[in-house]
RNA sequence: GGUCGAUUAGCUCAGUGGUAGAGCACUGCAUUGACAUUGCAGGGGUCACAAGUUCGAACCUUGUAUCGACCACCA
């Protein structure tokens, strides 16, 4: 006999080292059999569990088990991103922390050897917490995107997209993150709109000139007339003026018309070498906005980069790679005349002699940039060319209003690092690129030919949007951790990539000093490479051979871009056109109960490893309170802990949550995971271990067989029928991705119908006399709960192999199993009408006992009028069953009712239970009043749309014929129930 | 600004044109034998709003309102 309870603690781990130990998460290889992949989403070797992994690997697993046991050969291929920002950021923190060493001190390799060491000691704690919440992904080939065999194939896809023309390198534009001091790609910029300023600065013409300035409304009436000597231009950037090298307007923009081709004047710096720069016209600037001129600064913004680029302006770059204003080169006085120059045509420039020039004037020269701002405005307010206007303050004064610098409060979007925190700053340096745009083409054409699929399909109008717009890709990093990029430089800087120091050293010729790119690959490089570099590409194994392309990718939607997209880029390139996968499948983000997304500084995180081993309220509160940035939330967080979680979590075990995951799991986009599920999830595997011992307790038959189409009772036919049901909606629904449907079918099946039903009628045939009636409900029994262990064995992986373990000898693990219901369907359409009678006379005996206050415990005497032949020899069969659970004193059939009784009407029959002592008739009358009216009100529908001549023309005849047939019986009860009404009333 | 989505019971959510559902919460009853992590019964919804298509709309179309996500943005 089987424990009282199941202890998720007593057994998970030990049930996950014995699966682990005898190969079953291993591929068959099994060449007759279907192959299936799925490619862990590798996560980051810093990581830790979180609620998203949680549910991303449960549906993986459910996926893998449901095919594991149909037949498959599976490999879920699991591993690890080497994640290059974020661990290196991880090990210089440790570093800081225990003696304040920095990388730069110690030097590249030392370096990298400590981040290896890390990895070793403290990475991959996540891969571990995938085992607890039961993952049976092929460990023994673990990958990590830095294992050798990777790299050759990071290495091998470089060298091969740059001799293709489709990886370059280029002087542009990039994001770059001061505080990590490397490129970033767009996508790892997060634009945060904050509070912010915009400043309004006069450029003074240069010598002094001056011009008629008009405006004029839409009617083309003059509005304003002035003369000045200035162009008025709005930044929220002013440190950046140091750099610029133009102001735009529009071509149609008349204000400015008269001063197009002159020169201005930066208003900042030495007065006696204040630098001039030409006024030009570009489609960019928008006339309505601000002044409609726009200084143009092409090293430190996106837009101006694209306007120089197209006019030929000088890109000055004012800061260095930690965001301080520049202080290397020649003193500002000399910089700035041959500025000047170039300003005026009378001198020529290149890319190397502007990257050269710093223009930053000396007394601002190593300030922080934002330093640099302030004291950028306070000269030039200072000097009288801020613009200036009436002080709002004191517009209701009579007295005329003194005039402040304009500048104006407003929200602006800033970039800031997705991993630092940050603000971008977009700098001009020599990055590597790879061409997209031309391998996007591919892919966008394999989606729109389903060649791969995303589940929900609405997915594919964002991929489609992002990939049809894609722009070159930054894959170089200025960090130490990560695929060092595989090209070497001549001493004249000549290029030679190749595989490897000495295929270079090949292509350079013996003797030429190389020395080797100093930067490292985007993370999102390797990890597009994984569907085939985890399966031994570039050779020709038998793994990649077998297991490209994968059945389904499992993922978030946050990553579509930054993984999916350049996957199926990369598979597509490389794999001979051949697509990774052949589903996307899109789950939610996980929220909290309300909906909030899950965050450190919410202290609302929900650590799915405390929900499957517990933890009590203290710990709860003091594991969301600590690390919080805003030290000032945190006694709200505590107190808002405490109210939900007063006792914090029991130890609901992994099944439970695994349970609860796939049940939210809906193609909708967010789940707010709520802890009363889970509980709710828990005691369902209670119910199950519960109704094991029930069946323990009659010495069922474990492990016995049962032949479906050759049983003698109904009851055992019913229930096998049921089950196939269950297993078919299940299936499908696994095969559809719709696990929340697959979860309930499951749930409802052994819940409400096996538990509720199946165990309550077994029960007077098991208590009963022994004899083949007997025998055969105590091997159905048996054998309808192993069925159900393997049908919820996907979702519940460790209560069901216990359960399979403890009820008999086992050969195999219950993983090993074959899925239910593959073999033989049965179902027997009149033991299903039978049983559903049985079940439909209990609960309205039942209902009605209720109703009427009948006292729970009182037996009380009922007979059957009005039943046909077959009814009256299902009341034989079932008699004994029926007065046991509807608590009957005898249920016998009659011709008449006696008077005063209780009715129901149970299909043509009516079902009279002789208790008018015990009731009051008004009350009686009343309750039949009440079902009568609701009756009426569905025969007056149904009488509607019946006599409605359009419908019984044009709806599907089944329809008509279906609705016609429900009103009559409608109508059948609604005249059973008067009768009895008019009886009772009459009394 | 572009794109996608949401609005159904007190709460969290299912529901692809034909009788409005689940879990939790709530109410009443039940305690020797599988299970109180339980059982039985019950209350509770104008499916955001409006118009349209249709014999018929929670579902399709259009519009409105509110909320959300992502992308791109004005110096």
């Amino acid at each position: 006999m089987i424990d009282q309870r199941f202890d998720p603690k007593a057994h998970e781990q030990r049930i996950y080292q014995r699966w682990e130990e005898s190969g079953c998460f291993r591929p068959s290889m099994d060449t007759s059999a279907e192959p299936y992949a799925i490619m862990i989403p590798p996560p980051n070797v810093t990581g830790s569990l979180h609620m998203g992994h949680a549910l991303n690997n449960t549906i993986q697993d459910i996926l893998c088990r449901f095919e594991r046991m149909r037949g498959k050969n599976v490999r879920w291929q699991p591993g690890m991103d080497h994640a290059g920002i974020a661990t290196q950021m991880v090990v210089e923190r440790k570093l800081a922390a225990n003696g304040n060493q920095d990388r730069r001190s110690m030097g590249r390799d030392a370096f990298v050897e400590k981040v290896w060491e890390w990895k070793e000691e403290s990475g991959g704690t996540i891969l571990n917490q995938l085992k607890r919440l039961g993952a049976s992904c092929d460990w023994e080939n673990t990958k990590f995107t830095l294992d050798e065999d990777l790299s050759v194939a990071v290495n091998k896809a470089f060298v091969d997209l740059y001799n293709e023309g489709l990886i370059y390198r280029a002087k542009r534009l990039v994001n770059w993150d001061p505080q990590f001091q490397t490129a970033i790609s767009n996508l790892e910029v997060e634009n945060k709109e904050v509070d912010g300023h915009m400043w309004h600065f006069k450029y003074p013409l240069a010598g002094g000139q001056t011009y008629t300035y008009v405006e004029k409304d839409a009617d083309g009436n003059v509005t304003l007339e002035e003369t000045r000597d200035y162009i008025s231009i709005a930044t929220t950037r002013p440190e950046t003026m140091l750099g610029d090298g133009a102001v735009a307007v529009h071509p149609s923009d008349e204000r400015y018309a008269p001063i197009v081709g002159k020169l201005c004047e930066i208003p900042v710096g030495p007065k006696e070498f204040r630098r001039l720069i030409p006024i030009i016209t570009d489609e960019y600037p928008d006339p309505e906005f601000g002044s409609g001129a726009v200084k143009i600064t092409g090293a430190h913004d996106m837009n101006d980069y694209q306007v120089a680029k197209r006019g030929n302006i000088p890109m000055y770059a004012l800061m260095d790679e930690k965001g301080f204003m520049r202080a290397d080169g020649e003193a500002y006085a000399e910089v700035a005349v041959v500025a000047l120059r170039i300003a005026e045509g009378k001198e020529d420039f290149d890319e190397a002699k502007i990257s050269a020039m710093n223009l930053v004037p000396d007394q601002y020269r190593g300030l922080d940039r934002f330093e640099a701002r302030k004291a950028v405005i306070s000269d030039i307010t200072a000097e009288g060319n801020a613009v200036m206007i009436a002080d709002p303050k004191h517009k209701d004064e009579e007295t005329e209003a003194p005039l402040i610098p304009y500048v104006e409060n407003k929200k602006i979007m800033q970039p800031f690092g997705d991993r630092s925190g940050v603000v971008i700053e977009p700098m001009l340096t020599d990055q590597w690129f790879v061409d997209a745009e031309t391998l996007a083409k591919p892919a966008i054409a394999a989606v729109r030919e389903g060649q791969t699929k995303f589940v929900p399909e609405n997915w594919d109008r964002t991929f489609y949007n992002w990939m049809e717009n894609i722009e070159p890709w930054c894959i170089s990093r200025q960090l130490w951790w990560g695929h060092r990029i595989p090209v070497w430089y001549g001493a004249d800087g000549e290029v030679f990539c190749a595989q490897t120091l000495s295929e270079a050293q090949a292509l350079a010729g013996d003797g030429v000093v190389l020395e080797q790119d100093e930067d490292v690959l985007d993370t999102w490089f390797s990890s597009g490479l994984w569907p085939f570099s985890t399966q031994g590409w570039p050779e020709e194994t038998d793994g990649l051979k077998t297991f490209y392309p994968g059945a389904t990718l499992v993922t978030a939607f946050d990553i579509i871009f930054f993984w999916v997209a350049r996957m199926m880029m990369m598979g597509i390139k490389f794999m001979d056109g051949e697509v990774p996968f052949k589903d996307i499948y899109i789950h939610a983000i996980v929220r909290d109960e309300v909906g909030k997304k899950m965050s450190k500084s919410e202290g609302n995180v929900i650590d799915p490893v405390d929900l499957i081993d517990g933890i009590d309220a203290d710990a709860l509160v003091a594991k969301r309170t600590t690390g919080l940035r805003q030290p000032e939330k945190a006694p709200q967080v505590e107190k808002s802990t405490r109210k939900r979680y007063p006792k914090g979590f029991d130890a609901y075990g992994a099944d439970a949550l695994r349970f609860t995951l796939a049940a939210m799991a809906t193609k909708g986009r967010d789940i707010n995971l709520s802890v009363d599920r889970v509980a709710g999830y828990r005691n369902f595997g209670s119910k199950l271990w519960s109704a094991t011992r029930f069946a323990q307790m009659y010495e069922t038959g474990f492990d016995a067989s049962v032949n479906p189409s050759s049983l003698g009772l109904a009851l055992n036919q019913w229930i096998i029928g049921e089950l196939y049901k269950c297993c078919e909606q299940v299936s499908e629904a696994i095969e559809d991705y719709r696990f929340n449907d697959a979860a309930d079918a499951a749930y409802h099946f052994v819940w409400d119908v096996f538990c509720d039903w199946y165990l309550e009628l077994s029960k007077p045939i098991l208590q009963g006399d022994d004899g083949p009636e007997k025998d055969e409900v105590k091997a159905v029994l048996g054998w309808t709960l192993e069925r159900i262990f393997a049908l919820l064995h996907p979702f519940m992986p460790f209560i069901t192999e216990t359960l399979w373990e403890q009820t008999a000898e086992r050969s195999s693990f219950l993983m090993q199993q074959k899925w239910p219901g593959l073999d033989h369907g049965f179902f027997n359409q009149d033991a299903s009408d039978e049983l559903g009678w049985v079940l439909k006379t209990v609960s309205q005996i039942r209902s009605v006992r209720a109703d009427v206050n009948v006292p729970a415990g009182a037996k009380v005497p009922a007979s059957l009028v009005g039943a046909n032949e077959e009814t009256a020899r299902r009341v034989e069969a079932h008699r004994d069953v029926i007065m046991r659970l509807a608590r009957l004193e005898k249920f016998e059939i009659a011709d008449a009712a006696p008077a005063g009784s209780v009715k129901t009407v149970v299909d043509e029959a009516t079902v009279v239970l002789e208790i008018a002592d015990l009731i009051d008739s008004g009350e009686e009358v009343e309750r039949l009043d009440k079902q009568l009216g609701k009756l009426n009100g569905e025969i007056t529908g149904l009488e509607k749309r019946l006599g409605n001549e359009a419908f019984v023309a044009k709806a599907p005849p089944e329809v008509v014929a279906e609705q016609r047939e429900r009103l009559t019986d409608l109508q059948g009860t609604r005249d059973k129930l008067s009768l009895a009404r008019e009886q009772l009333a009459a009394i």
